[in-house]
DNA sequence: ACGTCGATTTCGAGG
DNA sequence: CCTCGAAGTCGACGT
């Protein structure tokens, strides 16, 4: 059986389904009106509502209201799920130590619960991350500047790890700092803490500190051009080839349309 | 009714249900083997698996497996859902628009759809955060040091604003940055970034700046030092009494035990 | 374990 | 809208 599912249960039943299904190792799911108490990293109390609680066999536990794309209060893979039945409720606590955390879930009807048996084995591929940047310059490192050539990637200085460490034309070292998307301050501070740390590294050379990204704003520009930063204006992608090593900011529009005819019955909502 | 469910439904069964859930602003799960594409501010692509996806009323959808606390894809709040059926296959499709992203589920098979009528009215109290941080310092400033007074809060600079602006028992501008946790550095440029910009508006007058936290790393304190900003060791709760406003650097640990009894039966999964 | 940083970060606040 | 920074961030990868 794949899914196994009890409407309205009594908190009994309710609680020999959860069991079953945690020893099982399925993912559950538990609707109904409920409280919630966390207490650890920090701590949070969620009066009584109707919520999806969903626990999965490696310890994770979710509990999700009708909004927002995060769930209202968690726990995070490695924890030990319990459930209880007391003075007329269902309680599901969550708990891990390192750090010391709880989670309690406290059911007072519970309208249904589902177990389901779950087999994925497929990953999910994704491109478009900084790492995709990253393999986008070092295949055409003239995107950074002509005469630019990587030396290498992750390179360890007292202040982390740098993107991509190289040198310019003129050999002066150069550090590149990567962003997927268009950056704020944060990035070039980030950037500037490099080039200081390498500053150490290379007593008496220009180190250069190059941002790249789709685009910056315009504090983030101020703050480079204040520290004699470069920035180089590139998309993870290369939809359309934008090979110009120079100071300009602009905005890197993202396309790539594929249309595709509807059919038959349709239902829609409109998110709020 | 609270709840409908459908076991194993047809696709056109599936779609119906669907479609009045959605029109009927519930919030919807659905398990079964699928497919999904996203394609949007990245791309991304996931073979055929066992899933449960949840739709919510303000335009949400995720995708579970059973690993993980985030979903593997999901779109935001604000997108549109789309139902459809086509060779075989039930299509749940979410789009929106700025930025141009879609998601779309096939499902090839479905085991079971849920559809949950949501009343939550109750908000979520946390205590713990940079807040709780920041009045415990407007409560008591000698916790930073003797004879610093606040001037103001979230103070804008021309570097981003500042978490505490004041003054020290020498009349000196100074810059507090807030971290509720152990920082690392980030938290030291961010600080920097601040105390760089207020230099520029206090000309002739040494600024400060002091890192409020429980603790540092080591390389964040390097940096610290090397850049001659102090750090005060504080939790965002005041569990015991720590007003020494000096350069140590502990951690803080979580604590808050109330004990309580298990009682009858208690099903138990250990994290993976 | 801890450190460091990326992320389709999400989220809220403020301009 | 955009900008900016917090988050119980999570997660991966390294030491």
């Amino acid at each position: 059986m794949s899914v196994t599912t009890l409407h309205r249960p009594t908190h009994r039943d309710a609680l020999g389904l959860l069991e079953t299904a945690f020893g099982g190792g399925r993912l559950v799911t538990v609707f109904g009106r409920c409280t919630v108490e966390y207490d650890g990293r920090a701590s949070s109390s969620l009066g009584p509502g109707d919520r999806l609680i969903i626990c999965k066999p490696d310890g994770t536990i979710l509990v999700h209201t009708d909004e927002k794309r995060k769930p209202v209060n968690w726990q995070p893979p490695g924890c030990t799920h319990r459930v209880s039945v007391r003075e007329g409720r269902l309680r599901i606590r969550s708990e891990r130590s390192a750090p010391e955390e709880r989670l309690d879930v406290d059911f007072e009807r519970i309208e249904q619960v589902s177990a389901y048996e779950v087999t994925d084995r497929s990953d999910l591929t994704l491109t478009g991350s900084e790492e995709d940047l990253r393999q986008r310059i070092l295949d055409d490192p003239a995107l950074i500047e002509p005469g630019f050539v990587p030396v290498a990637t992750e390179r360890e200085t007292t202040a982390g790890p740098v993107d991509v460490f190289g040198a310019d034309a003129d050999d002066r070292p150069v550090v590149v700092e990567l962003k997927r998307r268009r950056v704020g301050p944060s990035a070039a501070s980030q950037l500037q803490r490099y080039v200081d740390a390498l500053d150490e590294e290379f007593p008496g050379e220009y180190v250069r500190g190059i941002l790249v990204a789709p685009s910056v704003t315009d504090r983030a520009a101020a703050l480079l051009e204040e520290r004699g930063l470069g920035f180089v204006a590139l998309d993870p992608v290369g939809e359309d080839g934008d090979g110009s090593g120079s100071d300009s900011n602009r905005s890197g529009g993202s396309g790539g349309d594929d249309s595709e005819s509807d059919d038959s019955e349709s239902g829609t909502v409109d998110g709020a």
